[in-house]
DNA sequence: ACCCGTGCGTGAATCGTCTCAAACCAGGCG
DNA sequence: CGCCTGGTTTGAGACGATTCACGCACGGGT
């Protein structure tokens, strides 16, 4: 059941075979179709442990991403998938599930494996991981995260918050709560950081932005950001969330409370998982484009491990989000909800589990 | 950077380096440190690839599923991923997205990596892909699916079917809707033989249970769904849907004709998704075991790999799912929402994205 | 007749690890 | 002194595909 098997039923060496696996063109016409037989014939299946053996590096990129669970790494492992098998590569997708140690049990996984590259959103902010990938010599790309050592892809979280309050303000609201999660992430400090420049340039004060923060960026943090949000003094009439698990327990406690949305409070999320906009009232939202992500993170990475002649330089790919408005900040309330415009998130097609 | 570089700086041969990894009560201490050094220095990471071919079998297990951003499956992934790692193996997880071509180009991509078996839930009815694996006598275990000539493991429909009508019927409910997917699957009309069995149990009749089909099983045509439900002439006082993507589209539509859930309307889901506990009036579901059925079928694949002196013997396993009630069936609607309660869904930790 | 180029096929070397039979060594015992 | 034993180490295949320097044959040009 090897090469070796085939030659001998074609009548050939095991060089002939694997030309005609791998440049049928240096083949006679003849003798291809007698070894293709033979291949078909036998059910031949080449192995990949040989071929990786020889070759010295396999044809397999490894993914880790913080949560296989969030349709937003779902998203971006797809668009990964789809570059990387246009240049012939698969991927190997893990969920490092938020963990260092888990993180690092994977790396060197991988680095075992001999992996073209790497492609990680590292749940590991010392950067020794990184340190592990550079002393192998494995490329990597991070996705969502910046570094100075490497390729990235990112959005511009700057520019999201920005369009996120500004969106709020050019309907009116004055005051406008930011749920956060922890400031720790840069990812929450740059959405603020985007909120309160759209704030300041329409005119209003610094404290017109009112901050809340949640431990966790999960639903249940968020309906307890919306509780603490109902027993401010100054109630805000509008809130922006880091992302849209928090905006979605918002959305449930005002909802508890009996505060209508957007009629007394408007709501913004962040990423535009499906689930935003096929809620009872369809959250507006900021979307990542995740999918192009990934593809544009797998792509850096197949130049850069495909740069043997041209020099590689590595590069900071920094994507446009984009605001999609529905009914949690719709100002004119007499419409219909409008679950089937703004954004194909709501159509995606889910068989059945 | 192999092998011999680490023996050579050690002072030994290779077969001491190799056992030191793998056997190493057979070294003499005084040497294993000594070897052990050289490695940590040299920074040697063993190649997989040439322990595959030497091997003659990968240590990787792959599982083809229907869907990524589906949580059910992302949960079923978790759950085999889980139990591989506890036998050493580690799972290349794929997405199929429901094409039988990309799943036949998975499958080889599996034969050439010659893992140990693998976990699917076939997007092919036809079973060619099963009679591939077979073919390369591939170890295989259905997930979700149920096959007479290999080992599954699935959760028992129409039991699901049974308890979500039998709740309704509890409740006092005489006139049901079933909003179905396509009854070409198995699991929508186990789910509809069930409830069918429940109704008359309960001594109603054949036709208190209203058929509406679907053409996909997603958020959109659950709102479709629910149009046609509200036009109907005898308008039902819930509805039993085939999953929880229709489950949330049918609330919408309710929503937006103003028909109060579960004044007006009860509705069960099925397979208790995060976000059906996440919904603005919580969804009841038929909860199924997802992470519990991917760790299982993990365990019934390595069994049959290991299978060396033992005899395997093919095993179909069958879970029990398990009804959650909440918001959006319960009869007395004083009491406020119960997001906390039920399932510890809702409180499931998402970093953010 | 000779040479050369071209088209096609060959077969041996190579990749890095594991395994196993054999070698080696030190010490104890007859 | 020779033999045996048990602990330790060795070194030679073997796994399966790729690749490349050659060899062979044929036909055309000189």
């Amino acid at each position: 059941m090897g090469i070796k098997d085939v030659a001998q039923h074609a009548g050939v060496s095991v060089g002939t075979v694997s030309n005609v696996i791998n440049r049928p063109d240096l083949v006679a016409p003849e003798t291809r179709v007698r070894v293709q037989a033979a291949i078909d014939l036998l059910g031949y299946v080449r192995s990949e442990a040989a071929r990786s053996l020889r070759a010295g590096q396999s044809r397999i990129i490894g993914q880790l991403v913080l949560d296989m669970a969030n349709p937003f790494f779902a998203d971006v492992a797809s668009g990964a998938a789809r570059a990387a098998r246009a240049a012939g590569l698969r991927v190997m997708l893990c969920n490092s599930a938020n963990d260092p140690e888990e993180e690092a049990a994977y790396l060197s996984l991988f680095a075992e494996q001999r992996v073209r590259g790497v492609l990680l959103t590292p749940a590991d902010a010392t950067g020794a991981d990184l340190a592990v990938l550079r002393r192998h010599e494995i490329p990597f790309v991070l996705v969502d995260r910046v570094t100075s050592e490497g390729c990235s892809v990112s959005v511009d979280d700057v520019a999201g918050g920005r369009m996120a309050a500004a969106h709020l303000v050019g309907n009116g609201h004055e005051l406008i709560g930011y749920v956060s999660g922890p400031m720790s992430l840069a990812q929450c400090r740059d959405r603020r950081t985007g909120a309160l420049a759209a704030l300041t340039a329409h005119g209003l004060p610094e404290d017109a932005l009112i901050h809340i923060e949640a431990e966790r960026m999960d639903v249940a943090s968020g309906r307890d950001a919306g509780r603490r949000l109902l027993r401010l003094s100054r109630r805000p009439t509008a809130v922006f969330c880091a992302n849209d698990l928090l905006a979605l327990g918002v959305l449930q406690s005002l909802y508890a409370a009996g505060v209508p949305v957007p009629g007394e409070m408007a709501i913004v999320g962040y990423d535009d998982i499906e689930f935003a906009g096929a809620a009872v009232v369809p959250l507006t939202s900021v979307r990542q484009p995740s999918a192009e992500m990934g593809q544009i993170a797998a792509e850096l990475l197949i130049e850069e491990t495909e740069a043997e002649t041209v020099r590689h330089r590595h590069r900071r790919v920094v994507l446009e989000p984009e605001l999609v408005v529905r009914e949690s900040t719709r100002s004119d309330r007499a419409l219909p909800p409008s679950w089937e415009r703004g954004s194909a998130a709501g159509t995606r097609a889910l068989p059945c589990g």
